[in-house]
RNA sequence: GGUCCUGUGGCCGAGUGGCUAGGCUGAGCUCUGCAAAAGCUCCUACAGCGGUUCGAAUCCGCUCGGGACCUCCA
C-alpha cells in the first residue's frame, strides 16, 4: 500500500507532476546508461547516484520497480550526425590492440566497481546493445514498415520531416522544427540523407569497421538512439513509467527516441522523463570530449593515475603522486553526501572547500547515528518534541521531486534533537528514540544510500574492546585526579588519531 | 547567431508572494580539571535598475554576469 504522494518533475511537461504508474504496484525505470569506451568519471556517477536516489525511494515507498540502465558498447561514430569518423570503442580497441569487447569488458567492470563504492543498487537489468541486435533490427523494420524510414545504399535513416508532419517532433526538447532546420550546421558526409535532421538507424560498416553484424540491408551496425528504444521495449513494453538520463541527452538523443518508439510502436513511449544536470569543474560542465574529467579513483585516493596504470577500475589503478585538484582523499561515501547535498536538477560545481564542508557534515551524521544508537530514554519531562512531524517532513522533501536538500536539513534537525537528548538537555521517550532510529535506517541509509564507512570487521571489534579498557584506564586515572597520566593517555591516542569526546555518559570515541 | 537555464549571506547550497532551510567557516557563551565533542547565541543574504502588489529574493520588463544545448557526451 503506498501512502505517499510522490511528485516528479517531468521534462515533457516542465512542471511537477504526481506520480501514477500505469500498473501499480509495477514502476517501468529506464536510465540511459554510460558508452564503455573510457573510464567513467565522476560527472557520469552523479548521474547514476542521483538515480539511485530515486530508485532507492520508489522501493522504499514499496513500488515493485524493474530498473533498466543499457551499456552503450556499439556503433558509436565520432561524429554520429555526418556519419564519420570512426566507432569509439573500436578506435581504442585498435589503439590497445584488444578486441572490441575487451574494450567494453574492463571499462563495464570499472563502472560497476565505481557505482558500487558509492553505494549505488544495480539495476535489475542491464542490457547491451551489441545484445540486442535482432531487436534493433526488428524495430528498424517496423519504421521502414510505417514509412517513417528509408534505406539508402545499406543505410537506414529515419525521416524526421515526415514523422514532423503527424507529430511533434521537438515535444521533450521544446524547440520547433524550423528552429532546429535553421541551427543545424552544414556538414559533409550526408548526402545520402534527404533531411538534415534525418538520423541513422542503421549504418553500413566501411571495410575497415571491426564491429559488424548482418542485416536485411547489408552488413552494418546500428545507430546509437535506437538501442534505447529497442531495450526499453524489450523490457518494460511499448509505453512504460520513467525514463531518466542526463540533461545532455534531451535534444538529440531523447528527442529521437521518442521519434523512433512513436514510429514503431504509435504511441508516447514514456509518461515522466527525469532529467539530472551536469557536473561542473570551475563552472564548466565536466566532459570527455572538454577533457576537463578526474576519475573517481582519483578523487578517492587523492592521487593521479599513472599514465602506465593498465587501468583505472579501483582495484587495479596504479597511483602516482597526490593529484593536483585535490587537497585530499574523500571516501565515496562523502562524495555521495555531497551530491546529495544539491538537488539533482541543479549544476553541482566541484570544489575541495565543498566537498570538506560535506564530509565534515556527513561525519556528524554518522556520529549522532552512533550516538542515537546508545540513547536511552530520559524521566518524561520538559516540552514533547514531535518527531512524527520530523518524519513526515522527511517524506514531505522527498516527495517533492526527490529533494534529498531539504530532507538532509531535516535530518540534521534529528541530529541536533539527538545530541541534545545525549547531553541530557531534551529527554526523549523510547518510542521516540525508537523512531528517530527508523528515520536514520529509513532515510539515510536505505533511501540516500549512506553507509558507515568504518567498523563491520574483526580488527574494528577487537579495537572496541581496547578502547573500552584504554578509556576505562584513562577514567579512573580521571577520578583519581591524577590527570597527567589521562592527558597523556589522550595525547597519546591523539597522536595516533583517535580522538577522545568526555560526554555526561561517559567517555566515547572516534578515529 | 538561435533556443533555454541561472546569479542567494565568508564558502557550498534549499526555498514559498508575507511566517526569512541546512551544512561548512568565524565570534561569544554553557558544560568540562584542561582540551575535544556537544548545546545555545550571533554575523540575517537574495546581481543591478525599474514595474505589478497592501507586501517580492520569489511574478513581469530591461541591464550586467555565469552556464547548457544547437557535433559525441551523464
Amino acid at each position: 500500500m503506498i501512502t505517499q504522494p510522490l511528485f516528479i518533475y517531468n521534462t515533457l511537461t516542465r512542471k511537477k507532476e504526481e506520480f501514477k504508474p500505469i500498473n501499480a504496484p509495477f514502476v517501468g525505470f529506464y536510465v540511459c546508461g554510460p558508452t564503455l569506451y573510457s573510464d567513467v568519471h565522476i560527472g557520469n556517477c552523479r548521474t547514476f547516484t542521483s538515480f539511485d536516489i530515486m530508485f532507492r525511494y520508489l522501493l522504499h515507498l514499496g513500488y515493485k520497480v524493474r530498473y533498466v540502465r543499457n551499456i552503450t558498447d556499439v556503433g558509436h561514430l565520432e561524429d554520429e550526425v555526418a556519419g564519420e569518423g570512426e566507432d569509439r570503442i573500436g578506435k581504442q580497441a585498435r589503439i590497445k590492440q584488444l578486441e572490441p569487447m575487451e574494450i567494453v569488458q574492463r571499462y563495464s567492470f570499472g563502472f560497476r566497481e565505481v557505482m558500487a563504492l558509492l553505494n549505488t543498487l544495480p539495476p535489475s537489468i542491464e542490457p547491451t546493445a551489441s545484445g540486442h541486435i535482432i531487436e534493433q533490427i526488428e524495430m528498424t523494420q517496423r519504421i521502414i514498415d510505417n514509412g517513417l524510414a528509408y534505406v539508402e545504399d545499406g543505410n537506414v535513416y529515419f525521416d524526421v520531416e515526415k514523422f514532423a508532419k503527424t507529430n511533434n517532433y521537438g515535444v521533450i526538447s521544446g524547440r520547433s522544427l524550423e528552429d532546429q532546420l535553421d541551427n543545424t550546421r552544414e556538414l559533409d558526409g550526408q548526402q545520402e540523407k534527404k533531411g538534415r535532421l534525418d538520423f541513422a538507424l542503421w549504418k553500413k560498416a566501411k571495410p575497415e569497421h571491426i564491429m559488424r553484424w548482418n542485416s536485411p540491408w547489408g552488413e552494418g551496425f546500428p545507430g546509437w538512439h535506437i538501442e534505447c528504444s529497442a531495450m526499453s521495449t524489450k523490457y518494460l513494453g511499448e509505453q512504460f513509467d520513467i525514463h531518466g538520463g542526463g540533461m545532455d541527452l534531451i535534444p538529440t538523443h531523447h528527442t529521437n527516441e521518442i521519434a523512433q518508439s512513436v514510429g514503431c510502436c504509435g504511441k508516447t513511449p514514456v509518461n515522466y522523463w527525469v532529467h539530472t544536470n551536469m557536473l561542473t569543474l570551475n563552472g564548466q560542465k565536466m566532459s570527455r570530449s572538454l577533457g576537463n574529467v578526474f576519475l573517481p579513483v582519483e578523487l578517492f585516493t587523492g592521487k593521479k593515475l599513472a599514465d602506465n596504470s593498465p587501468s583505472a577500475t579501483p582495484s587495479q589503478a596504479v597511483l602516482e603522486g597526490k593529484h593536483p585538484l585535490f587537497e585530499k582523499a574523500f571516501s565515496p561515501m562523502a562524495v555521495r553526501f555531497f551530491m546529495m547535498q544539491t538537488h539533482y536538477r541543479s549544476t553541482l560545481d566541484f570544489s575541495n572547500e565543498a566537498l570538506q564542508a560535506s564530509e565534515k557534515g556527513y561525519e556528524r551524521l554518522m556520529e549522532a547515528y552512533k550516538t542515537l544508537l546508545g540513547l536511552t530514554a530520559g524521566a518524561n519531562f520538559g516540552e514533547a518534541i514531535d518527531i512524527k512531524a520530523l518524519q513526515q517532513k522527511c517524506y514531505d522533501a522527498m516527495n517533492d521531486d526527490f529533494n534529498t536538500s531539504v530532507l538532509i536539513a531535516n535530518l540534521f534537525e534529528a541530529v541536533r534533537i539527538i545530541n541534545s537528548c545525549n547531553d541530557k538537555k531534551t529527554n526523549l521517550s523510547q518510542s521516540d528514540i525508537d523512531l528517530l532510529k527508523l528515520i536514520f535506517d529509513n532515510f539515510v541509509f536505505d533511501i540516500m544510500g549512506l553507509k558507515r564507512e568504518e567498523e563491520n570487521n574483526k580488527a574494528n571489534a577487537v579495537l572496541d574492546k581496547v578502547m573500552d579498557l584504554v578509556l576505562e584506564m584513562r577514567t579512573k586515572a580521571k577520578a583519581d585526579k591524577n590527570f597527567t597520566q589521562s592527558d597523556l593517555i589522550r595525547d597519546k591516542l591523539v597522536e595516533a588519531g583517535v580522538t577522545i569526546k568526555d560526554g555526561k555518559e561517559g567517555t566515547s570515541w572516534k578515529l
